[in-house]
DNA sequence: CGGGATCCTTGAAGATACTG
DNA sequence: CAGTATCTTCAAGGATCCCG
């Protein structure tokens, strides 16, 4: 690969694609719950928090149709529904995971240099 | 790490700080552009092609902000202005190539998934 | 050339209410 | 319980003009 010329246009779209969805506000923190079992909608509701069933859905059925999850139903009454990681799913979570070891063990220096820059500049 | 309680909200917050800079539209690209070395305003503005000016300012003011990049000035007429990954910007360069590589090797799969939904759920 | 300032459009995200 | 539907808000992003 040559300096000056990454990657021309073709790959370069299937990078945005992926991080068009990794990047997203949720989709990382569901991908990372989900990395440790199925857990059902309400379960993944409460354990992430300051989400809304809306984002939950609307970031679920994303992560369904990019292959990422598997959604099971169970026709019950309640009705129960499980989301599970696909295969796909478990091998995104190796570089998630190591950006986001990556940001845990330099989110210091970034802060750091962000109050740098934020006093200089006033 | 045990299962089931990932990371509360300390490193959590760590993660999504990172992830909402490195997941917004350009900073990705310009990143990767920077990596094979320094490189003037104009100069990266026509290499990433679909950017505006204003994108590209508001991008590297970040990337600036967040210790990634340096930015020097070359008082001449007309202006020059450099920008450069620091230490910290080249050492992010490996998760983030790492999570480029797994789109572009992966990014096939995700298509197929996405197509076998779309025809599914009509 | 490298921006700053402004206006405008869009889509993402949240709140709320309703349903099988 | 697990959504869907609707409305509203808000900020990202783009277009344009101007300036040192």
């Amino acid at each position: 690969m040559k300096p000056g010329h990454i990657f021309p246009t073709e790959d370069c779209r299937a990078v945005s694609e992926v991080l068009s969805r990794v990047g997203d506000k949720w989709t990382v923190l569901v991908v990372q719950y989900l990395g440790s079992g199925p857990m059902r909608f309400s379960e993944l509701k409460r354990s992430i928090g300051g989400i809304s069933q809306k984002m939950l859905t609307t970031t679920l059925r994303g992560l369904e149709r990019d292959g990422f999850v598997t959604r099971t139903v169970f026709p019950t009454i309640p009705p129960r529904v499980d989301y599970e990681l696909t295969q796909l799913g478990q091998e995104l979570l190796t570089p998630v995971r190591a950006l986001g070891d990556w940001a845990r063990n330099n989110i210091i220096r970034i802060r750091e240099a962000r109050e740098r820059f934020d006093v200089t500049s006033v």
